[in-house]
DNA sequence: AATGAATGAGTCTTCATTCAT
DNA sequence: AATGAATGAAGACTCATTCAT
């Protein structure tokens, strides 16, 4: 006898605006005044459907992540052999990233700052670590079957990805992108695919002494 | 005349003391208290020596900037050819971001909120774009005498190297890094150098629809 | 006509819940969403019986007030001299106390920190000061036909068998009440009957200068 | 270098501001500004001195405390037998409480609601524990020397005496004083030597069905 | 009549910054 | 020059009360 309200869509009402101003403004810059503002709501009202602030980032982010571990299931069962998996799961990911935009830009700034190892929803160290570990059993299939280079260091390779999308994701929130992301995809799938040079590239020495460099270049 | 070298190192404490405690707290959670106890001075003494809690970083980052400048200049200088002058790049900005750790995941924390874009010194954008400018710059040079593929797209690959430099930085700061830096960086030189396959790739044929892909792969 | 016995009840188990919702928590720890929780309805209902969260505790004050003045006659009513009214009445109010226990506890609370001398129902002062007012008078009357002893300060007496009284309570408050309560009545019986000691007690000098104390002992 | 203060004496200027504010208004109704202002600081200070807002209420009783327990201590020993060491007791304790006015006042608001019973410090539970257990202790060892009546029930007139104190308390809190705090006191010493009546009481038949009363009066 | 969704006034508490010493 | 005591602006959060249904 109440007001009747879709409980679950006015969460995601202020979710999404809490989101927006979040990324407008950073997460330590807004005040719940402002979400309430942008939602529509009273101040009062965003304590209804969430217990505190954190709890709004929180709540997305299970969204969010839970649409991305779903899409990457997908992706690759789309996909026939290891490599091609890989590709599947890599393009997945970077279109997902870029639908995402706002919610990836506020997680830099939320997780950039805090390590909450504690609660493993909400662990980036985790989420990394399970994506790291999917890529590189992909690679090692790919190896096994002749389809990727067996020379590769797979963990090494795996991490570099990952963080290759990383970047891809940082750089959407700290530069402006000049690039259209679809040629900066086309640059990564031509990346993997053949490396950058037109042919072996002639090494220079080290000159800084070779401290750190062994023998990296094939 | 002392006084002078005075003043200049124990800015250079304070400084350091700072970049310590932003980066185990965070730039937000950390209290100018937690700074002065670090610095071992007390809190009005910050003030002697910064404007504000904005400057004590910022500065930081004008001397962490200026290092990472003149060595990329130097770095650059040793190499012959553009191809070898872009690989020394690379190589310089990878070694200069394991040596300034700290300073990096302190930028990501701090950046990854606040978008100053009024202030061009601190702006992270100002600074991608003159790096990309740089780069691109060079991957067209070696273009010009065929030394890198032609058939790249100068300024998405410029873009995508500065993301995967930027992935490489965040990847500390998010995830625990697993495998050795050292063969990160052999893998991004092997990636480079050849890409990851074996031999040409098949591509799967898109099955989502191909809303956003277009002709991608080559 | 049935709405109005309705009314009635649902007015009492709104009352009663509220009481015990603020022996529990206290009235100020206590919402009013405990309250509703409590008695079972909605919060809105409250509103629709009481005016506000303090009208609710008026209204149960009122009737537990109206049960005691009643008592009291009652209680001297069967007795025949000055002397064994005052012990109906110290008798009765300490049977009252027990068998309200919850709500003398919550009033502890509630006056303890207001002083509301506006409302005189809602006033202690006023109540007690009508206390005193019979047990002076009763006393007085004791005296006159030499039943109590007539060296009584009767007022100095009538406050202190009601703070007596008030110390029973708040005892049953703040500590937790070691002895049976049966007996502590029968201490009290036997204090006022004959007081504590064996036989004329030596009082000590004292030491303390004794500013404040001049012929108190006879 | 900085400002000087006596942080002591300080702590205890906000202590008191505080305690009068308590008094007055209530501890709920109390805001840390109203505390800031009668104690002419701002309320940032407040916060230098005590962690919150129940910690300076802990603090004040802790002070208060102390006082009293090394009074009743000093009371007890300027006294040579067990019945008059507990007459030195009552009456320092009523003295105690007079001079403490204001801060027993503020108890009752405080403890008349919160159960805190898991510190140890502050919990009225074991205080008042432990002074039964000292004032049942003297009547013991007063009847072993027939100096006091051995008919007495010794824990429950220990808890008689305390809730009489409480009482006493209560009464200065919740009503107006009328008589002289001192003809009170008076009256207390009257009743613990000799009772109230001038001869035997003739009892009144219990005409309440005596359901809770058995042979209560002799 | 009954309800609980909505609200914003009100409060504690934090912390960057100032400034007397 | 160095300090830390003082401060108040700012913000998260609570909860009595209102009111649409």
């Amino acid at each position: 006898m109440p007001r009747i309200v879709d409980k679950k869509e006015k969460a995601a009402r202020i979710g999404t605006a809490a989101i927006a101003v979040f990324r407008r403004r950073g997460y330590h810059a807004t005040r719940m005044a402002d979400i309430a503002e942008e939602a529509g709501t009273g101040k009062g009202t965003l304590y209804e459907y969430f217990r505190n602030k954190e709890d709004i980032l929180r709540l997305e982010f299970e969204r969010y992540f839970a649409v991305f571990e779903s899409g990457v299931k997908a992706a690759m069962a789309r996909a026939d052999s290891p490599g091609q998996r890989l590709f599947a799961l890599v393009r997945f990911a970077f279109d997902h990233v870029r639908e995402w935009e706002d919610h990836c830009a506020v997680y830099v700034d939320y997780f950039g700052s805090a390590q909450r190892e504690d609660d493993p929803v909400f662990s980036l160290a985790t989420i990394y670590a399970e994506m790291e570990d999917v890529i590189r059993t992909l690679i090692e299939e790919g190896q096994a079957v002749r389809e990727i280079d067996e020379s590769l260091d797979s963990e090494a390779t795996a991490e570099l990805l990952v963080s290759l999308f990383d970047g891809f994701v940082l750089h959407g929130v700290f530069a402006e992108r000049h690039a259209q992301p679809d040629s900066v995809l086309d640059a990564i799938t031509r990346l993997l695919t053949s490396g950058l040079f037109a042919g072996p590239l002639q090494h220079p020495q080290d000159a800084d002494g070779g401290a750190r460099s062994g023998e990296r270049a094939k």
